[in-house]
DNA sequence: GTCTATAGGACGATAGAC
DNA sequence: GTCTATCGTCCTATAGAC
C-alpha cells in the first residue's frame, strides 16, 4: 500500500526526510550544531529551508531526528557485528564480554569518522545545559555506562563500573586524538595497543582494576 | 611608572584586556565560540562590542588572545605545583615522573570546571580545520604528548610513546564524564582509581604497557 | 581610548502561493 | 508537499564623534 494516492511525487516522505537527515549528519559534524545553518543543510539536501521545517518542524527537531536515526542504525550493525539480537543489548547478563564489546565499537567507529566526530563535536557543546541536545547525551551517557558495566560483569572483572569508566574514557579520547591526526594513527590498531591492560581483568593480584 | 601621563583613566589598558579575556573565557566555555556573541560578551565586560573590536581585533584575535592567556597562566601554575620552574617544563629529561604530572594536572582542573569546559568544548570544535583555534590546538596537541611521553621516560616506562598516548586519552576521556555530572563523581579521586594501572610502568612482565 | 551609529549580512521561522 | 517572499533578530565590523 503506498504512502498516499496522487502517484505524483517524486520523492517519498521517507527519502525526503533521509535526504535531510544524511545532509544534516554531515554538516553538523564538521561546524558542530550551533555553527551549522538551515540554509546549507537545505542546499545539501536539494530542498529549501522551508521545507526542512514543513518535516522536522524546527531546527533543534532536526538535530534530535538527526541522533535518534544514527542510535537506530548503530544499535542494529552493532548488535550484528556481535552476531547478537539487538534486545539482547539490554540483557542483564549480557552475552559479551568488554574486550569483545569495545573491539566492535572500534571497528565499527574507525568505518566511519564523520560521524565520530559527529558525536564528539556534540558531547562537547551540548555540555551546556541550555543546548537542545543535552538531555539526549545524559542518557545516552547512562546507557553506555550500563552496558559497558554489564560487559565488565561477564568478563568477570571485580569491579565493574570501575572498568566501565576506564574503558569508555580511553575510547572517548583515544577517538578524539585519532580524528585530529587521521593520518598518523590507526583507530583499531592503536586501541589494540592501548586497551591491552584495561580490557581484561586482572589474571591475579598486582595489575588491578 | 604609570602606563601613561593623562592620569584621567579609569581602568588601564591592562586591566579593560583582563575585563575581556574574563567574560570570554567564561562565555565561550558555556557555548563554545561559535555560539557565543560578541554582544554578551560586551555585555559581561561592561564595554561596547566596539570597545573589544578596538582591543582584540576581531573575535578570531579574541579566541587565540583566550587560549595564549590560559596558557600563560596555567603553565606558570603547572610548574609551580610541581615545585620546578617553568623552564624545566621543555627539559629533555623532564625532572618528573608521569604519574606526578597527571596528579598536578587533574588537581589543577578539578579547581577550574570551566576553564576545563572550555578546551573540550573548543578541541571538539576545532576539530573542523576552517575554525580559527584549529592550528593552535594542533600544536597543543604535540606539546602534550611531547611532554607526557618524556615524563613516561623519566617513570621508566619501555614504550612511553604508547603511555603518554593512553595517559593523555584516558585524562581527557575522564574530564569529560566530570563535566558532565559533576556531582556524583570526583575527579581526582576518579584519577586516582583509573589511572593507578596505567601510570606507573610495570613491575614486571605481564602487565606491560 | 572608548563610545554611538550604522552598514551589511546571515540567521531561524512564518505566511501564503502553487 | 514544496516553493517564494519576507519578517524580525542577531551577527561582525567600520566610521567617526567625543
Amino acid at each position: 500500500m503506498a504512502p498516499h494516492g496522487t502517484g505524483r511525487t517524486r520523492k517519498s516522505v521517507a527519502e525526503r526526510r533521509a535526504d535531510i537527515l544524511e545532509a544534516a549528519t554531515a554538516l553538523i559534524s564538521e561546524r558542530g550544531f550551533r555553527g551549522t545553518a538551515l540554509r546549507d543543510i537545505a542546499a545539501h539536501a536539494g530542498i529549501t529551508e522551508a521545507g526542512i521545517l514543513y518535516h522536522l518542524g524546527s531546527k533543534d527537531g532536526l538535530l534530535i531526528a538527526v541522533l535518534e536515526h544514527r542510535d537506530e542504525v548503530d544499535m542494529t550493525s552493532l548488535a550484528a557485528n556481535l552476531g547478537i539480537d539487538v534486545a539482547a543489548l539490554d540483557a542483564d547478563p549480557l552475552p559479551v564480554p568488554l574486550a569483545d564489546l569495545c573491539r566492535a565499537l572500534v571497528e565499527r567507529n574507525a568505518r566511519q569518522p564523520e560521524i565520530v566526530r559527529l558525536y564528539a563535536t556534540l558531547e562537547a557543546e551540548s555540555l551546556d545545559p541550555d543546548h537542545p541536545a543535552s538531555a539526549y547525551f545524559r542518557r545516552r551517557e547512562s546507557w553506555a555506562l550500563g552496558i559497558f558495566e554489564r560487559a565488565a560483569q561477564t568478563a568477570g572483572f571485580t569491579d565493574p563500573r570501575r572498568a566501565a569508566l576506564a574503558t569508555l574514557s580511553l575510547m572517548d579520547g583515544l577517538q578524539l586524538r585519532w580524528l585530529r591526526s587521521e593520518n598518523d594513527l590507526d583507530l583499531t590498531s592503536a586501541w589494540d595497543q592501548l586497551a591491552a591492560d584495561i580490557v581484561s581483568p586482572a589474571p591475579r593480584e598486582g595489575s588491578a582494576l
